[in-house]
DNA sequence: CGTCATCTTGATTACGCTCAAGCTCCGTGG
DNA sequence: CCACGGAGCTTGAGCGTAATCAAGATGACG
């Protein structure tokens, strides 16, 4: 792995990939096993090994983590193109699970390993980490210092940013974007409601929306 | 700062280092520069490069960030043996400060490519990146689905493990562990009375307590 | 068109926040 | 050595935001 991060991590959705990215992509799905997964599958559980990394190549996934008692907390959502499944110790502590009927790349770490002579690769999994990391430490100043009319307008203000367009498709339902923002879901639909109502983003159905007030619902999402 | 800090956090979690990581830890050592930062002293700053990483090599550091209004997340703490200031991107999103005096190395990004021969440093960045992305995983769950309780039990727990000791000095006010466990100081200090009052742990002093029953604590904790 | 899951809305409750007062611990100087 | 002062911590009273409990509305699908 390299240490130029800087340069190599292409923020996720937006910068263009370089070309030893696109070579060590392209290494990737050679080396990998494609697998389809229907919506709501596990793609690995909780206290599972975690000898497998994923990518997505089409769908998207969900990770979460279920306390004894029932509450989840949601650990991220990844679309085409991102990795998933990197842990620090010998297994998961979250799972993962499909949204959609998906398509994952499965990679097994010890080829990963063995395929030593492939810097670009490593260069990619540690560029991908770090930008998982940056993403996480975000979700921590959402999860513990915004309200939760702040927590909605961030969500959707990154759903929009990603997606590139004021027009967005939201494939997960209002449950798992509680669970994201560490509210209820009554919650969640209240405040919906009530950026609606003022006119920042309005509802074709309950999955899709567009942005109406761009720099109100960045000012709101802070 | 306690020289036992020094000595029991050199590896923060798990394993024994292996010869290898010593290696790549002297060598780390060779490299860098040695630096005192005064408590509170900023280490770096939101926004600002990010061409420096960071070791701590005596007292503590604290990570955070500061929205515009003045509310403030504590990403983590740092201990003697840990690698902080690691971005995906050229820019710092949260500072560092000093939570007491203390001693840094500090290195250049650039010094750390030159010596790109060394695969056993880029592993060992690469390990602590991924440990840190786990532990910001576990603050998730605790900011986004536990209650106060079990918030500062978790924080009491975690401060205890980590020292392998009953008795723990605590180098963090209560503000940071506030702004940690994002929570207020008075609902921080009004749990930490329900546990004294619940026989699980017992100060001596409102930065130094022992753990009096710990299967009561981690059951807390979840 | 009917059924069921998902989502929204309403009424009430409770957990943690705010505001306010007192206490503890230390360092400092008389 | 003790009095003073101030920062940090604790405790109390009341409030507000989001949770809970409970109906309805919407929408997807057979």
């Amino acid at each position: 792995m390299s240490l130029s991060y800087a340069i190599e991590a292409r923020s996720r959705y937006e910068a263009p990939r370089s070309a030893s990215s696109d070579a060590a992509v392209d290494l990737l799905d050679r080396m990998g096993v494609r697998m389809a997964f229907a919506k709501d599958e596990e793609v690995y559980g909780q206290d599972e090994d975690a000898d497998l990394i994923y990518r997505v190549v089409s769908g998207a996934i969900r990770t979460s983590r279920v306390m004894s008692d029932g509450r989840r907390q949601i650990g991220d959502f990844y679309y085409p193109g991102d990795l998933f499944g990197l842990e620090a110790g010998p297994e998961h502590r979250f799972s993962a699970e499909a949204l959609s009927d998906c398509v994952i790349l499965v990679l097994k770490r010890s080829a990963l390993k063995a395929a030593g002579a492939a810097p670009e690769l490593e260069r990619l999994i540690f560029a991908a980490t770090l930008s998982e990391l940056q993403r996480t430490q975000e979700h921590l100043l959402l999860l513990g210092r915004k309200t939760a009319c702040e927590k909605v307008a961030s969500f959707l203000a990154e759903l929009a940013e990603r997606r590139g367009s004021d027009m967005v498709d939201m494939p997960m339902c209002r449950q798992d974007m509680a669970d994201y923002l560490g509210l209820t879901i009554e919650t969640v639909s209240r405040m919906l409601s009530q950026l609606q109502g003022s006119s920042i983003v309005e509802f074709s159905g309950c999955r899709q929306f567009r942005v109406r007030n761009h720099d109100a619902l960045s000012r709101l999402a802070d």
